[in-house]
DNA sequence: CTGCCTGCAAACGATTTGCACCAGC
DNA sequence: GCTGGTGCAAATCGTTTGCAGGCAG
C-alpha cells in the first residue's frame, strides 16, 4: 500500500511529465486525501484542507481532485449517494459499503483480486479493471441500531 | 428476471402490506423504471413519465422512486458521478460501467453470483448482498474513440 | 516572461422542503 | 372524512464556469 510520501513522489513525476506546475495547494490537497482510507467527497477533502492550510478555496479543491483522477494519482470511487467520492488507491482493492450511513470501508482480499472475470467482449465492452461492492451494515450503525 | 407485471403486482402487496395508497403516479413511475436496464437518474425517470403522463412533478418522481426503494421494490445503483442511479432489479447481478460515458450495463453470471466472500465479522461489518463493479469502455465509446 | 493555477462570485444541476390542495381507502 | 400523496415554488447542496490577478518554471 502507498504510503504518503510514495504519492507525493508520484505527484512530483506526474507534473514533471505534463509539464505542470506543482503547486503548494496540489501538495497539501494529496497530504490529505493520501492519507484517509474513508473516500471522502470533495467538500470533505477541502474541510480537511482547511485545517492544514486555511485559505483554500472549495474550487481549488474541486479541480485538484479531478486533476489527480487525470493524472491517475487517485480515482472516483463506486458509490450510491448524490457526491462524488475520492479514493487515493489506485490498484485494486474492494469496499464494504454502509446502506445506512453511507460510510466506505476498504476490503482487502487477494481471493477476490484474483477472480477471472466473464468475457465482455461479445458485448463490445473492454474490461479493464474491476471491484467488489459489499453492501451491508457497519459496526457503529449496528450498534446504534440497538 | 422480473417482468413488469410482476413488479406491478410486487407494488400492489407493498402497498397494502404497508397500508399506503396506490396512486397512479406510483404505477406509472414503475412501469417506466422497470422497463428499462440503463440504470437512470431520477430526472431520467421523469423524462420517460412525461411521454406517458403529462404533468407529474420532478418532486413526484424524486419522493416515489426514494419510497420504492423503502418497500425494496428498486435499489440505488453504485456510480461514479453526482446523480443517484436506480435500479429495478433487486436480485444479485452486476456491472459494466464505461468510464468515459458513465453508462452502466448490466452484466450477468451465475459463476460471480456465486462468489464466496471473505469474513467480514471481524471488521463488525454484516455482509447483506454483494455487487461486482467493472471498469472499462462501452462498445460505443470504443467506436467513437476512432 | 508565459502559461497554467488560484480565488472569488455567480451560474448551474441535482435534490429536498414547506405548504396548500387533492385523492385513495 | 382521515391519512398520506402530489404539485408548486423556494431553499439547499454539490459542482462548474468566467474572469482578474498570482506564482512556478
Amino acid at each position: 500500500m502507498a504510503t504518503v510520501t510514495d504519492k507525493m513522489a508520484q505527484l512530483e513525476t506526474a507534473c514533471r511529465e505534463h509539464g505542470l506546475p506543482l503547486t503548494v495547494q496540489r501538495r497539501t490537497i494529496l497530504e490529505v486525501l493520501a492519507d484517509r482510507t474513508d473516500h471522502p467527497t470533495a467538500d470533505q477533502v477541502w474541510e480537511a484542507v482547511q485545517e492544514r492550510m486555511p485559505g483554500v478555496s472549495r474550487t481549488t479543491v474541486y479541480r485538484v481532485l479531478d486533476a489527480f483522477v487525470r493524472l491517475r494519482l487517485a480515482v472516483k470511487a463506486p458509490h450510491t449517494g448524490q457526491s462524488v467520492r475520492f479514493d487515493p488507491r489506485t490498484e485494486r482493492h474492494h469496499h464494504l459499503v454502509c446502506v445506512e450511513c453511507d460510510r466506505v470501508l476498504d476490503l482487502e482480499s487477494p481471493v477476490l483480486d484474483g477472480i477471472r472475470l466473464p468475457d465482455t467482449k461479445r458485448l463490445g465492452f473492454r474490461a479493464d479493471d474491476f471491484s467488489i461492492h459489499v453492501r451491508g451494515v457497519c459496526a457503529d450503525c449496528r450498534r446504534r441500531n440497538r
